[in-house]
DNA sequence: ATATATAGTATCGACTCGATACAATATAAA
DNA sequence: TTTATATTGTATCGAGTCGATACTATATAT
């Protein structure tokens, strides 16, 4: 009974959520998925901003993204530049007109209002429950977590204070481990 | 800061949440969108499923919400009734079609999976938090809240058990009173 | 009786989305 | 090295979503 009157939970929000980028994206000629993706790529690190990387978040076809890219590429939003190394592949920037756009616009003004009205203490019990509800779902459906780099079990810290990506190999600056990776997964809790 | 946390968590557990429908509805070729609709119309009460309710609760315009019923209704899963009354509304009716659909794929199993694991705790905690987000949105914004009758303001016991709405001026049957209602008004908590 | 509001449908164009086909590059195997 | 296979990305088609507009029919207010 409770599963049924979670998922119902989460279908309204999600509606109310669409609702809301709806209203955002309206103001730049923005669809709701055009804004999320723009969302997506400001929040990203160096591994996780390709095209096939928001097919894989967005869990739709890369066919579907390319689209949706270029779109967003014409509204000079965002711009693409191709891999040093792999050729193949292109990395996805936000311009500045782009970052200008979701700091006006996300979070939504509906969820500003609506968090503006929440003490702190039920601001905190929220996110730990969308957090583990998120994070079940990740689990148990073996689903890609897309958390950011310094909760990633392939992070570690060196003695030196730096941080390393035992995954890919390669030291990690600062500002990236608070960026979502493609390749996140979550620590094991259990003692090693 | 936490606004920005709970905007983020829920734009990703909309992500899941859509994966999961897509997944779901493509067994028997319906979009997330459809597979929604139904859901709504299985859920809500005599006065809420018309085609007009259904565009309140998505927050579309009529004439989309129009397009997506004639698939569903092509498709077998609804059949539209006139109303006795009101010559202009018809009514929604699941048929025992779609209803076996429902019953097959929502809640979907990769949100059964997920609560699976959760302690009987943990369920009523995200519960709580999910309802609170809601409640607050719809507040906030003066949305529609669409909530199931019993928990709704202009609904009042009588002394011989039977439930009336204060608002369309009818009594209530007993299975009544745990649908959605487009007219749904959260009661007011502070003393009359 | 007339004006206005409401419920619903029809149609157009922009966009999403999955499926398929294709090109280019990378990697593995022979 | 050559060949096969995998991966990244683009192009195109058809079905469907979605908002905007125009329209019909009915209900309600004046």
């Amino acid at each position: 009974m409770n599963t049924s009157n979670i998922y119902n939970s989460v279908e309204r929000l999600s509606e109310l959520l669409k609702v809301s980028a709806r209203q955002a994206g309206a103001i730049y000629g923005l669809q709701p998925v055009q804004l999320e993706i723009l969302h997506y790529l400001s929040q990203c690190n160096q591994f996780s901003d390709t095209p096939m990387a928001v097919t894989e978040y967005l869990g739709q076809t890369k066919g579907t993204v390319s689209q949706t890219l270029k779109v967003l590429e014409t509204k000079a939003l965002i711009t693409k530049h191709a891999d040093e190394n792999d050729k193949r592949t292109a990395h996805l920037k936000v311009t500045a007109k782009g970052k200008q756009l979701l700091q006006t616009t996300i979070p939504t003004e509906m969820f500003v209002n609506a968090c503006e009205v929440l003490s702190e203490q039920q601001q905190i019990e929220i996110e730990q429950g969308l957090h583990t509800l998120i994070t079940g779902l990740i689990k148990t459906n073996n689903m890609k977590s897309f958390g950011i780099c310094s909760s990633c079990r392939y992070n570690s810290k060196l003695s030196d204070g730096t941080y390393f990506c035992n995954l890919v190999k390669q030291p990690l600056e600062n500002t990236d481990i608070q960026l979502i990776c493609r390749e996140h997964e979550v620590e094991n809790k259990e003692p090693t």
